[in-house]
DNA sequence: GCAAAAATGGACCTGCAAGTCCAAAAACGG
DNA sequence: CCGTTTTTGGACTTGCAGGTCCATTTTTGC
């Protein structure tokens, strides 16, 4: 149907999303010209256009979807098994590392502000992302109340929300300020948070 | 010196900031042509370009420190009397109200993602607004701590720069979801927290 | 009132970057 | 092999938005 692609065209066209996601990553979405594409990942304005009939709106369409995927494996195979205290801590870490080698440099960043905007679909993949994100924090929490190490009382989904929201905008303070503390403190006061809770049952 | 501009001039140099400023939230950031401007508060190019020599960046700055003021006027007097609960509470259902009925419509968005990278300046602006911010927190934790609502233990700091990025992740969050949700449960979490490790005196 | 300075309007220039088009080369399928 | 389809290269077009310029009107200060 849509198929009509050789191998080689599979190739280049991966290639091209791969070069433009770095390209967005170093410049910025709108700061990203389709020559800097071409020259990235050495093709031809013919080819763009043919492996994107859409131009620039479907290659950038790709390459945040790409990139969304990307940040959940990142955090893997932590962040699908949050069921004890030291893997809460490994997921911790992990996130403080990757981002701290990300630096200013965010594909997350031009995915809400910009592509958001632009393409009506990058919306939903960035909604889509924090949705499939959030889950998996979700069931990390339930995990470990079914298990007693965090109060059954709390609101499992409600806490996901909190905490998700806080590394988000740790990130987004990261981008702004250059500096990881934000994001390290919602991690931890976060956590603890969630661990005080426990402890004996509480009231 | 610098001030060679008659009230009329000063008049209508204001009118194109905040009317930009009214574009920017619209249209977004990278959408905003000075034509738009133009149109939207009835100056011409030349107008544009008198009151704004640096041209489109220089406006966008100027807009963007017209925004940062804002955000932080609009939690104004809550943010710098946070001295009891029921202030702090008053805090939270101004920010919820604030940003339920912005929206999408975000001038930070803007300033973070585009404008930052564009203008070095625009970097300094988001920073101390953050810092501004954040400080203001800050200040009410301690004093929440010095009439032993808050655990004298905590670090004031820390706790502010979480709850900072909360809010910030909380709104992001809106931005693409379209839902208080996010927002609401970082500052319930968060206040509860705060509040739960006084009582008496902890350990 | 009058000269100087500031404010205004809008025509014009310019460069750039997205998008179009087609012709040549390579790959595919039988 | 050969016709067909896909892939590739790059010259060309187009539109737009930022920025320049200057002529005209208004305001200012004396």
């Amino acid at each position: 149907m849509t198929r009509a692609l050789t191998r080689k065209g599979e190739a280049t066209r991966a290639r091209i999303v791969a070069g433009a996601a770095a390209e967005v990553r170093e410049r910025g979405v709108d700061e990203v010209r389709l020559e800097d594409v071409m020259a990235h990942t050495g093709t031809s304005k013919g080819q763009l256009f043919h492996y994107f009939p859409d131009g620039k709106e479907g290659l950038l369409l790709a390459v945040a979807q790409h990139e969304a995927d990307q940040v959940l494996i990142d955090q893997e195979p932590m962040l699908s098994n949050l069921t004890s205290w030291p893997a809460w801590f490994a997921w911790r870490d992990r996130l403080i590392e990757r981002y701290l080698a990300q630096g200013v440099k965010c594909p997350l960043n031009g995915l809400l502000g910009q592509t958001g905007r632009r393409a009506p679909g990058a919306q939903a993949i960035v909604t889509g992302l924090m949705w499939r994100w959030q889950k998996a924090i979700t069931e990390g929490i339930r995990h470990m109340q079914s298990t007693g190490d965090i109060d059954p009382e709390l609101d499992a989904d409600r806490a996901a929300a909190a905490l998700l929201a806080g590394i988000q905008g740790g990130v987004l303070l990261l981008l702004s300020t250059g500096k990881i503390d934000h994001l390290e403190a919602v991690l931890d006061l976060t956590i603890d948070s969630l661990r005080a809770g426990a402890r004996t049952g509480g009231s």
